[in-house]
RNA sequence: GCGGAAGUAGCUCAGUUGGUAGAGCAUCAGCCUUCCAAGCUGAGGGUCGCGGGUUCGAACCUCGUCUUCCGCUCCA
């Protein structure tokens, strides 16, 4: 089986299951835009425990907040996502080049300017000493008719990127009869506002038009906290603070499941450091993130790092954490050295002072910030697709088994009675009300019990708890593992300790510290 | 965005030259009882992605549209 078969099973799977749903369905989705199902938001929200416990939990000196998505404009101007971002956008389907459309209009109205200078020169070479081109200009039937046009192109131009009008702009380019540069065509695909950024109207905001945006990027709702935050929490540099949450893209292509989504969530934590120090904590921070991913056994090889040549305007190094997903290397979490960019904007657009007071230098500086910041819903997907298996048994039969490390599965045991009477419900029933005060636990008592090992397999509950005959006489029950299919004896009353030392998170950091 | 392919039950798919919609698995109820799925009986479930058009009649032909997948492009 090729690995774009795989993939499309466990996509398969991860609807079947109830991992995940497309968003909207009943009315034919919404492109690039998924729901989490009943075990998918249960697995969702493990690897966020997994995560905010291994940052905030595990780190004396990180903390946690949990921002608003929506934040005032000027966030977004001093971030650099408003005006990077505004221009509204034209491809020639011939020769695939894409063209700001409003500088395709002024190059064309600069010919035009350039055409009515031509014929102002051909007239002051006609006319010599006794040229006036102010008169010329005004009598010219061709300089007329261009300086005619050029007003009305301008007018046009100006009322369409006004009122935001891209069909109007479009339908100028195609009036002016503009032809792309490269291929001399006229076929041009619609104007487009590249706008990564959501937009959408707040009710009264003072001195703006009440646009806002839906956050690009959870990172600047905590550079406008780091005053905040630090002050209350009485933080010493080096700290960190950490947020999981939703951000918005508006990509104009969006694929791959949900490897790349237009409303996804990261998990983020910004470290302030002293200036200076700040390539060294890169490097720390790049081991500390690889061995959080390595705990959860998913395999060494299936990572590694990808260092930026290129890097963004506010970085000084930048590197991906890379995960083997079935279509291939991909990014799964980036690390940024983000120098004291945001901070300073934001000093500098907010006019707040945001500086940190070195009580041993004696000196205040704007910190330097390392990023670490990792797609949640990419972290799902790794997890799914390396966890995802058909096997073929000892027997030639095949099972579907979902690897999921234990601490982040969805379900954690099922409860079953071999077979639905002579008193094994109950039992099965009792045992169950007690371990699902802690554990995730799911009861079956339909079909074989092979039949209901696989439907555990199918979901990755890591123990299946059998009750026999034999429990009603001795008091205990077969614990049967979902990655071997080997089962073990055990009395009833174990069963508590023994499945909370596996599913235990403990089992994890103790890898990582 | 461009090009290609696809969309029929929860899942995987069949559906003949256009003539009232099918299977397997799954689900539910009952029977049976056996530690690694597919025993018996019965039941529910589909405006064939959506919308126009052609036709006496469309799952099938046609146009548009939405969604998904693949390649390119774009973004980072």
């Amino acid at each position: 089986m090729t690995q774009e078969e795989v993939f499309k099973n466990l996509t398969a799977h991860c609807k079947e299951y109830g991992f995940i749903f497309q968003s909207s369905e009943i009315y034919d989705g919404l492109s690039a835009v998924y729901d989490y199902g009943q075990l998918g938001s249960e697995l969702k929200n493990n690897i966020k425990k997994y995560w905010w416990e291994a940052m905030v939990r595990l780190h004396e000196n990180i903390v946690g907040i949990d921002a608003a998505i929506f934040m005032h404009p000027r966030t977004w101007e001093a971030s650099g996502h408003v005006g990077a971002f505004n221009d509204p956008l034209i491809d020639n389907k011939d020769s695939k080049k894409r063209y700001r459309a409003d500088v395709l209009l002024e190059e064309y109205i600069a010919k035009l300017e350039e055409k009515n200078n031509k014929e102002v020169e051909k007239g002051r070479r006609k006319w010599g000493e006794s040229f006036n081109e102010e008169q010329f200009r005004a009598t010219n039937p061709n300089v007329l008719r261009n300086q005619a046009k050029i007003e009305d192109v301008k007018a046009k131009m100006v009322a369409a990127l006004n009122a935001n009008d891209l069909k109007a702009l479009r339908d100028l380019i195609i009036e002016c009869e503009i032809v792309c540069p490269i291929s001399g065509t006229k076929n041009w695909t619609d104007v487009r506002q590249f706008n990564l950024m959501f937009s959408t109207q707040l009710g009264n905001i003072s001195g703006e038009d009440g646009t806002i945006y839906l956050r690009p990027e959870t990172a600047q709702g905590i550079f406008v906290n780091f005053l905040n935050v630090q002050k209350t929490g009485r933080m010493k540099i080096p700290f960190g603070i950490a947020q999981i949450g939703k951000a918005f893209r508006n990509e104009i292509v969006a694929r791959q499941f949900i490897f790349r989504m237009r409303e996804f969530e990261q998990m983020e934590m910004q470290f302030f450091v002293k200036p200076g120090t700040e390539l060294e904590w890169f490097k720390a921070w790049k081991q500390t993130r690889l061995a959080w991913h390595k705990a959860l056994g998913l395999g060494d090889q299936k990572y590694r790092f990808h260092d930026h040549d290129k890097l963004a305007h506010y970085a000084n190094a930048a590197t991906d954490i890379e995960f083997e997903f079935p279509f291939g290397f991909k990014e799964l979490e980036g690390i940024h050295s983000r120098t004291n960019y945001d901070l300073s904007r934001h000093q500098e657009y907010s006019g707040r002072k945001i500086q940190y007071f070195d009580p041993e230098t004696n000196e205040s500086y704007v910190p330097y910030v390392i990023e670490t910041s990792i797609g949640l819903d990419r972290m799902f997907l790794a997890i799914m697709s390396s966890a995802y298996k058909e096997e073929t048994l000892e027997n030639g039969e095949t099972r579907v088994v979902l690897g999921i490390p234990a601490p982040l599965a969805p379900v954690k045991l099922a409860v079953l009675p071999l077979i639905k009477k002579d008193g094994l419900p109950e039992l099965a029933h009792k045992i169950m009300n007690e371990l699902k005060l802690e554990f995730n636990c799911q009861y079956d008592e339909k079909d074989s019990i092979g039949k209901r090992y696989r439907r555990q397999d199918a979901i990755g509950t890591p123990f299946c708890i059998t009750v026999d005959h034999q429990s009603l006489q001795d008091n205990t029950v077969t614990i049967r593992y979902r990655d071997t299919m080997t089962q073990e004896r055990i009395s009833i009353d174990s069963l508590h300790d023994l499945i909370s030392s596996k599913v235990d998170y403990k089992n994890l950091f103790a890898k990582i510290i």
